[in-house]
RNA sequence: GCCCUCGUGGUGAAAUUGGUAGACACAAAGGACUUAAAAUCCUUGCCCAUUAGGGAGUGCCAGUUCGAGUCUGGCCGAGGGCACCA
C-alpha cells in the first residue's frame, strides 16, 4: 500500500472541481435553496488562520446541505476598499488597485487550495467600478428617499489617518484602527439616517431565532432604547432664555432637582461666546472628552452661569444652571436635571460644587429617614420627602404617575430616547468609493445623474499629498452638469458600506443595470447561515441590517426586511506569544523546544524564551502561523481537520503543532483502513455473522452527526469520526459480509466528505462509486437496540450495570439482581421501602437498614 | 459602575429532557515489537487497597430531589460587551 500522497490527490480534485465547475450555481426555482455565506476578507496580502477557520465552518455547511439536495449559493468575494491599501501604496510606490488586485490575486490561489466548494464565477470586489456603480446608485436612491443627509457635525477625527471615524469605530476614546486618541473637529459630513430605525432594528432583533444571544444582547445595547418623558425647565435670568429642554428617565425624583446642567455645544452657549471663562472651559472639556486619563477618571467639571431653573413641580425651588463636560449634545436635549441623591454621576457633581442632595426615594425596608450620602440611591422603593408624589412605588409606579402629572400640567410628554446616533459615512480619503455628490460654488449639493454614474476613481493622483489625495485631483473635481459648473464631493464612503450589500449582489453580481435583481433576490436572501467573527457583532451587522431596511424602505417591491437569517460567531484562532529579554516579540519559527516546557531561541540556544499565554494570532504579537505554509506541510484535509477539532467552533481554539500532526496522522489512518477495506470487499464474503452490528452502527452515526450538524458541535462529529475509525479498526478483522460493508462504508464515505473532501472523493473513485453521492438516510429501524444497559442504583449510587432487553419490566428486573453478586449484598441487611424505576434507562432502589 | 457569558483530569474538551461524569483527542508514565531509534500497538490515569473492591469528585457554600455537571439562592474567580446615554 502506498501513504496517501496528499498533493497529488488534492491537486487532482481541485483540479477537478474547477474543470467540471462543480460549485456553479443557478437559479431553480423547482429546489429549495440554502444561502450559504462566510464574511468575505480584506485582500490584505495573505489569508490567515482565522480565515481558514471561518471558511471550513462554511464550507462543511455548504458541502452536507449540498449532499442533502438544496440548492446551495455558496460564494466569495472582496472587501477591497480600505486604508492599508494606501499605506501600502506610499511605503512600496504601488498603486492601490494594483497593490489590491495582486494580493486578490494571492489569497484566491491560497483559498482554491483549501478546496472550498466555493462558485468562484460569482466573484466580486468592492473596489471595482462593476461593484461600486451601483453603489453610488443606491446612494442616490436612498438620498430621494431623505435617508441621506449632509450637516456640519462634530467628528471624531482620527489624526493618525487623518480621516473621520463613525462612534462605532471609536473604541476606548480611540480609532479601531490606528489606536490613537481621537479628537475633536467640526466638519460638514454625510450621514445615513440609521436613527429613524432605531426601533425596527431593535424590534427585528426578536424575529431572529438562530442568532446567537450574546450578538442580540450587543445590538440592544447599543440601540438604548429608554423610556422617559421630556420637560421644558423655565428658566430665570438676565438673558432672553425661557426655557430648556431636558430628557430624563427619572421624572419621579424631581422633587430632588439640585441643578441643571447642559452641553458646551448647547444652542444657550451662544449667549457665553464673548465670556472669556467659558471659552476656557469649553477648550478644556473638548480636550477632556478623548484623552485617555479623563475617560479613565470621568472626572465632573462645570461652569457656573447666572441662570437659575424652576422645578416644574415646585416653583419656589430655584437651582443653578452649569454647563458641564458630562453633559452630551447628541443624546437628548443635550441638557439634564440634576438629581443627586438617585444618580452617581450627578451625586459627584453635586460633591464636587457643594450642591444640595434631597433623598427622595427610600428602600422598602427603611424608615422615612433615609439618606443618601455618599453612595447614590437608585434601586426600588417608595417615594419620599416630595409633596403628592409620596407613597408612589419606584420605579414602575412612580414614573408612569409622574409623566401623566406632568402631561396633564403640559410641563412635559412621555418621551423615547434611543442611544444609537445617526452613520456618518465621509472618509477623507481617496481609496474607497466616490459619494456621488457636487457642489456650486455656495456650497449647495447636487446629485450626480444617475445617467454619469459610474464616478470612477481617477487613477493618476498623487497619493504622497497630506490628507484626502482626492482634493487635489483637480482635473477630476471639476465638472459641468446641465452648464453649471461644479466641484465633486472628495470625501469617499465609508468601507463598512462596502459590506452592507455585498451579501445581496451575490444573488446577481453579473447584473449590469442594476444592484441586483428581484428574481433572484426573491429566491436566493435572506442569507440562511451567515459565518464569521464575532468582533463584527455591532459595527458591520448592523449597518447590514440597516442598509436592508432603507432599501426595503417605500419600495414595495423589495421585500426583505433582515438579511441574516441565521448568525454563526466562530471563535478566534490563538497561539502562545513569545518575547525575548529584551521584551520584543518573536514568532513561533524563531524559538524551540524540547519538553514542550522550555523554549529556547534557535538561533542562540542558551537563550530562554519567555512564554506568554495564548492570544488571537496577529501580526503585532508575531503569533501567526502561516496557512499556506501549513497546507503544504499536511495538505488541505489535515488542516480543515484540525480546525473543526477539540474546541467547539464558537469558542476560541489555540494552535498546537502536535494537534495539527495527529490530524496528518489521522488521514494516514484513515488511507490504511480503507485499504483495508477494499482487500475486504474483494473477498467477496457472505458471512451472516454480527450482520446487524455493523448497520446500527452507522445508523446510529448518521443520527448523532445530524444532532451535532444542527447544533454546530463540529467538534464533537470530529470525534464521532475517530470512534468510527476505532470501530472499523477493530471489525475489519473478523468476517464481514462484503454486501453489508460497501453499503455502510459508502455512507460513512459520504459523511467524511464535507470535511475532508479530498480524501473521501478519492475513497470514493477508488471504489468506483459516483462522487456525487448523497447525503446518507437514517434507516429508523437500527436505531433501535435490542439489549441494553440498565444502570442499578441502591438509595441513588451507581452500584453496577445490567445488560437485559429493552423493555424489561421492574419485576423482571428485580428478580434479575438478586442474583447479581454486586447488588445482592446491599439488600441483605435492609428493607426495600421504595424503587424508582425508568424503563431501559435505569433502577434506583431505596433501602432502608436496621440497627444504623 | 451596569449588562452578558463561562468555571468539568496535566491539556483541549464530551455528556438532548435532572438518570453510567470525563466520550474523542493531545501530553505524560510504564510496557510490547526492534541491535537501536523512528513508526506502530497495549496499559495506566485522584485517594485507600496486593487483588477483589471501596471512597471522594464537575470553582466554593447551601437548597430542591430517590438522584444535580445539568434546576434554585448566595459567594468566589475568569472572559467579553457597554460606559459620563440623563
Amino acid at each position: 500500500m502506498e501513504r496517501y500522497n496528499f498533493k497529488v490527490i488534492e491537486e487532482k480534485w481541485q483540479k477537478f472541481w474547477e474543470d467540471n465547475k462543480t460549485f456553479k450555481t443557478k437559479l431553480d426555482k423547482n429546489k429549495k435553496k440554502f444561502y450559504c455565506l462566510e464574511m468575505f476578507p480584506y485582500p490584505s496580502g495573505k489569508i490567515h488562520m482565522g480565515h481558514v477557520r471561518n471558511y471550513t465552518i462554511g464550507d462543511v455547511l455548504a458541502r452536507v446541505k449540498s449532499m442533502q439536495g438544496y440548492n446551495v449559493l455558496h460564494p466569495m468575494g472582496w472587501d477591497s476598499f480600505g486604508l492599508p491599501a494606501e499605506n501600502a501604496a506610499k511605503e512600496n510606490n504601488l498603486h492601490p488597485k494594483a497593490w489590491t488586485e495582486s494580493n486578490i490575486s494571492t489569497m484566491k490561489k491560497q483559498l482554491k487550495k483549501m478546496g472550498l466548494s466555493l462558485d468562484w464565477d460569482r466573484e466580486i470586489s468592492t473596489c471595482s467600478e462593476k461593484y461600486y456603480k451601483h453603489q453610488q446608485l443606491f446612494f442616490l436612491e436612498l438620498y430621494e428617499k431623505g435617508l441621506v443627509y449632509r450637516k456640519e457635525n462634530y467628528v471624531n477625527w482620527d489624526p493618525a489617518e487623518q480621516t473621520v471615524l463613525a462612534n462605532e469605530q471609536v473604541i476606548d476614546g480611540k480609532g479601531w484602527r490606528s489606536g490613537v486618541p481621537v479628537e475633536r473637529k467640526k466638519l460638514n459630513q454625510w450621514f445615513f439616517n440609521i436613527s429613524k430605525f432605531s426601533d425596527e432594528l431593535l424590534k427585528g432583533l426578536d424575529e431572529l431565532k438562530n442568532w446567537p444571544n450574546k450578538v442580540k444582547t450587543m445590538q440592544k445595547n447599543w440601540i438604548g432604547k429608554s423610556f422617559g418623558c421630556e420637560i421644558d425647565f423655565k428658566i430665570e435670568g438676565n438673558l432672553p432664555i425661557n426655557t430648556i429642554k431636558c430628557f430624563t428617565t427619572r421624572p419621579d425624583t424631581l422633587f430632588g432637582f439640585s441643578f441643571l446642567a447642559v452641553s458646551v455645544d448647547h444652542p444657550i452657549s451662544e449667549h457665553f461666546l464673548n465670556d472669556p471663562k467659558f471659552i476656557k472651559f469649553r477648550e478644556e472639556c473638548s480636550k477632556t472628552g478623548t484623552t485617555e486619563e479623563s475617560i479613565a477618571l470621568g472626572e465632573k467639571i462645570g461652569f457656573k452661569t447666572n441662570l437659575f431653573a424652576i422645578n416644574p413641580l415646585d416653583e419656589k425651588q430655584k437651582v443653578p444652571v452649569y454647563f458641564a463636560n458630562f453633559v452630551l449634545m447628541d443624546y437628548g436635549f443635550g441638557a439634564v436635571f440634576g438629581c443627586p441623591a438617585h444618580d452617581q454621576r450627578d451625586l459627584d457633581f453635586a460633591n464636587k460644587y457643594k450642591l444640595k442632595v434631597k433623598t427622595v426615594v427610600k428602600p422598602i425596608n427603611e424608615d422615612d429617614n433615609f439618606s443618601v450620602n455618599k453612595e447614590a440611591y437608585t434601586g426600588p422603593g417608595v417615594v419620599i420627602n416630595s409633596n403628592f408624589l409620596n407613597g408612589l412605588k419606584v420605579p414602575n409606579e412612580s414614573i408612569i404617575k409622574t409623566i401623566d402629572i406632568l402631561e396633564e400640567k403640559k410641563l412635559g410628554k412621555k418621551q423615547i430616547n434611543f442611544r444609537l446616533k445617526d452613520w456618518g459615512v465621509s472618509r477623507q480619503r481617496y481609496w474607497g468609493c466616490p459619494i456621488p455628490i457636487a457642489y456650486d460654488e455656495n456650497g449647495n449639493a447636487f446629485p450626480i445623474p444617475k445617467k454619469d454614474l459610474p464616478i470612477k476613481l481617477p487613477e493618476n493622483i498623487d497619493l504622497n499629498s497630506k490628507g484626502n489625495p482626492l482634493d487635489g485631483a483637480w482635473d477630476w473635481k471639476k465638472i459641468k452638469i446641465d452648464g453649471k459648473e461644479l466641484t465633486r464631493e472628495t470625501d469617499t464612503l465609508d468601507t463598512f458600506v462596502d459590506s452592507s450589500w455585498y451579501f445581496i449582489r451575490f444573488c446577481s453580481p453579473n447584473n449590469e443595470k442594476y444592484g441586483f435583481d428581484y428574481d433572484e433576490l426573491k429566491y436566493w436572501m435572506p442569507v440562511d447561515q451567515y459565518i464569521g467573527g464575532v468582533e463584527h457583532a455591532i459595527l458591520h451587522l448592523l449597518y447590514s441590517r440597516f442598509f436592508t431596511m432603507a432599501l426595503n424602505y417605500e419600495n414595495k417591491n423589495f421585500n426583505l426586511k433582515e438579511p441574516f437569517k441565521g448568525l454563526f460567531t466562530q471563535g478566534m484562532v490563538c497561539h502562545e506569544t513569545y518575547k525575548n529579554d529584551d521584551n520584543k516579540w518573536l514568532s513561533p519559527d524563531e524559538v524551540e523546544t524540547k519538553d514542550g516546557k522550555n523554549y529556547f531561541i534557535k538561533k542562540n540556544p542558551t537563550k530562554k524564551v519567555i512564554v506568554g499565554p495564548a492570544e488571537s494570532m496577529s501580526k503585532s504579537k508575531k503569533n501567526t502561523i502561516d496557512p499556506q505554509q501549513i497546507i503544504e506541510n499536511y495538505g488541505a484535509d489535515s488542516v480543515r481537520l484540525f480546525m473543526l477539532s477539540d474546541s467547539p467552533p464558537e469558542k476560541d481554539v489555540q494552535w498546537s503543532d502536535q494537534g495539527m500532526v495527529a490530524c496528518y496522522k489521522f488521514i494516514q489512518k484513515l488511507w490504511a483502513l480503507h485499504n483495508k477495506i477494499k482487500a475486504k470487499l474483494k473477498e467477496k464474503e457472505k458471512s451472516k455473522q454480527n450482520t446487524d452490528e455493523i448497520s446500527k452502527f452507522t445508523n446510529q452515526l448518521i443520527d448523532k452527526i445530524n444532532n451535532n450538524l444542527e447544533r454546530f458541535n463540529y467538534n464533537v462529529i470530529i470525534a464521532n469520526i475517530y470512534e468510527t475509525y476505532n470501530f472499523l479498526n477493530q471489525k475489519i478483522s473478523a468476517p464481514i459480509n462484503s454486501d453489508l460493508l460497501f453499503e455502510n462504508y459508502k455512507k460513512i464515505l459520504s459523511i467524511i466528505s464535507p470535511i475532508i473532501p479530498h480524501f473521501a472523493s478519492e475513497c470514493l473513485e477508488d471504489l468506483k462509486i459516483d462522487h456525487k453521492i448523497k447525503w446518507p438516510i437514517v434507516e429508523k429501524q437500527f436505531l433501535v437496540n435490542e439489549n441494553i444497559n440498565i444502570v442499578i442504583q441502591i438509595n441513588g449510587k451507581k452500584r453496577s450495570i445490567i445488560n437485559c432487553k429493552k423493555g424489561i419490566t421492574e419485576e423482571n428486573l428485580i428478580k434479575i439482581i438478586k442474583d447479581d453478586v454486586k447488588i445482592n449484598k446491599f439488600l441483605q441487611n435492609g428493607n426495600n421501602i421504595k424503587s424508582i424505576f425508568i424503563k431501559d434507562k435505569l433502577l434506583n432502589l431505596i433501602i432502608k437498614y436496621e440497627n444504623k
